[in-house]
RNA sequence: UGGCUCAUGGUGUAACUGGUAACACGUCUGGUUUUGGUCCAGAAGAGUCUAGGUUCGAGCCCUAGUGAGCCAACCA
């Protein structure tokens, strides 16, 4: 299976705007687009929309794509977010034309300010945040003119200079773009471009005195760069009035102009995309971290066993318009199924083991069978299992009492052994407290699986999973819940977000029994651990620890 | 109380730019099955926020209203 080939999603408004510039004679080959995140946080699902937007147009254009890291706030940005989101990508599986940073154009910005200063559309303001915000106003009613507003030109050039050479302390003053203090779009209010920070740059480390700010970096590095479309989400609709006019006052020497458009970004069910509120529950240990696979982000996604195939499947089902959503979270589990069921390799694990012995089995004997690992792709081949008079299976698969909707182990009912024999229910043995600690059955010497004989073909209603008690690997399993109790736990922003976490969201089962096959279990293959889910080995652990990605789709009624 | 944007089954997205709503998930039936999985067959569920208008005809166009989101960081 390969990425978003087989995918049959209508084109959406985004690609109907695409196609009707290329209609209206915009050249096909001109067409560029980009993934600009900021490097002050992990990708998370949302994200992972606006790559496959971004990417997808690139592949059905056959247009290059840019990552463009919009690092012009040394304060969040950092290193190691940068790797992670070029990791997180790889892993989607997509490819990069080129990795840029708003930061290689600090030089070109710095000019093009001292360009903006000279036409009079800029000029530096002295007065503190807190002025320049009151003055701003409301959107209702105008705001005043800075009292430095009509510095000269040249008086702008030398104090813009001093910023840059660090004369100035951060808040002394600011560049602001001189347009319109009385526009009903606040952003048209004289936008601060260029602000004093005194922070090493992850990349230019001390260069810098000055930053741009995003209005001031994003459209230009979109122009720089000749991006065509320039696709972001709803809350820079505002911006766009701001976007284009700063591009139309730089100094032009391409016919082509970026085209900002937004789409509304994704909302899942039961979860959040806030990086803050991530964040905040990162740090209060209340999940293990950004990986952790409860966590919405591509990594805990990753460590989960989401394929990045159900990702991308997901983002397509999921559509791109400008109305406000919440998917739900049903929807991503079915794409992760979907995906899953061709790909995993099945095993027998035992959870919550209890002994089951047959007792007209020869004492002291073992056989070996041989079991199908993927019933969906015989090229996934088969694999040997061992079986004995001692075995494991569920606790919750046997039922003294039981009605006749229950279909698994009961006494004097019969149920066939995944892969082995048919079992009939005999006696169980309780401890002191009254709990089973065996169920004694027998079986049907004739019926083995796959023999072919009358007796091995007579219809079972139920079919269980068991492990050879002589022969076994233990192994730890992790059991996930949903990570909030809320199904919209962002709708109160001043709710405390911890409060909302579920706190049995993860159940461990250290005594599982799994086959002997998973002593060699691979980092690289997804599982399917039979009536019991899907489930990936822990990339983090030195023991054998599995994680429940999702449970099988389960409709039992009784 | 300024501006911008949005409004279609439970959820999400469509509807060839005007010809009486489709697809996916979810839900419910039934069948197949050595996973209560997969697969197969089928069903229910909206008359498109409201009120007007244009038109032979409107989910698509117009007007007004209602509801929701976004905007007043030297964040992005």
């Amino acid at each position: 299976m390969n990425s978003s080939d087989q995918l049959t999603s209508n084109e959406n408004f985004l690609e109907q705007i695409i196609n009707e510039d290329l209609s209206n004679g915009f050249n096909k080959r001109k067409l560029k687009f980009r993934f600009p995140p900021e490097p002050n946080g992990y990708l998370h699902i949302g994200h992972a929309k606006s790559i496959c937007l971004n990417f997808g147009f690139g592949k059905t254009f056959s247009s290059p794509v840019n990552l463009r890291f919009d690092d012009t706030n040394p304060e969040k940005e950092n290193i190691v977010f940068i790797n992670s989101i070029k990791e997180d990508i790889k892993w989607l599986g997509f490819k990069w034309d080129s990795e840029c940073y708003a930061s290689d154009y600090f030089n070109e910005l710095y000019d093009w300010a001292i360009y903006l200063i000279k036409n009079n559309n800029a000029y530096v303001d002295s007065q503190d945040q807190e002025t320049i915000s009151i003055q701003r106003g409301v959107p209702s009613s105008a705001g005043e003119l800075s009292p430095y507003r009509e510095r000269t030109v040249d008086e702008n050039l030398d104090l813009f200079k001093k910023m840059k050479e660090g004369n100035f302390m951060p808040g002394d003053c600011v560049l602001r773009a001189k347009i319109d203090m009385s526009s009903p779009n606040m952003h048209m209010r004289d936008p601060v471009l260029y602000r004093i920070i005194n922070h090493e740059h992850h990349r230019t480390k001390d260069k810098w005195k000055i930053y741009p700010t995003y209005d001031w970096a994003h459209g230009q590095s979109d122009y720089i760069e000749g991006i065509s479309h320039s696709l972001c989400t709803l809350e820079f609709q505002v911006h766009r009035e701001l976007y284009d006019w700063l591009i139309s006052k730089i100094p032009k020497q391409k016919e082509i102009l970026p085209k900002q458009r937004e789409f509304a970004r994704l909302n899942l069910s039961y979860t959040i995309m806030s990086k803050r509120k991530l964040a905040e529950i990162v740090n209060s240990g209340l999940v293990s971290g950004w990986d952790d696979p409860r966590m919405p982000t591509i990594s805990g996604l990753r460590r989960r066993g989401v394929p990045p195939q159900a990702i991308i499947n997901f983002c397509d089902k999921v559509g791109v318009a400008k109305r406000e959503n919440i998917i739900d979270y049903a929807l991503l589990d079915f794409c992760t199924r979907e995906v899953l069921n061709k790909i995993s390799y099945r095993v027998m694990v035992v959870l919550d083991p209890v002994e089951l012995e047959i007792i007209n089995y020869p004492e002291g004997d073992s056989e070996t069978l041989t079991a199908e690992n993927n019933q969906e792709d015989e090229t996934y081949g088969s694999r040997e299992i061992s079986f004995s008079k001692n075995l494991f299976i569920e606790r919750d698969d046997f039922k003294e009492q039981a009605n006749r909707k229950y279909f698994r182990l009961t006494i004097g009912k019969e149920v066939r052994l995944k892969n082995g024999y048919i079992i009939k229910g005999e006696s169980i043995e309780k401890d002191s407290e009254g709990n089973i600690n065996k169920i004694v059955c027998t079986y049907d010497p004739k019926s083995k699986s796959g023999s072919g004989t009358p007796e091995s073909l007579r219809k079972v209603k139920g079919t269980i999973h068991w492990v050879d008690k002589n022969n076994y690997e233990n192994i730890s399993v992790n059991i996930f819940d949903k990570l909030f109790l809320s199904e919209v736990p962002d709708e109160n922003n001043e709710a405390d977000i911890k409060k909302l976490i579920n706190r049995e969201s993860i159940k461990n089962y250290n005594t599982a029994c799994a086959e002997i096959s998973l002593k060699d279990a691979d980092f690289n293959k997804y599982y399917q651990f039979q009536r019991k889910g899907y489930f990936k080995l822990d990339k983090k652990n030195p023991e054998i620890i599995f994680n429940q990605t999702v449970t099988l789709r389960d409709n039992i009624k009784f």
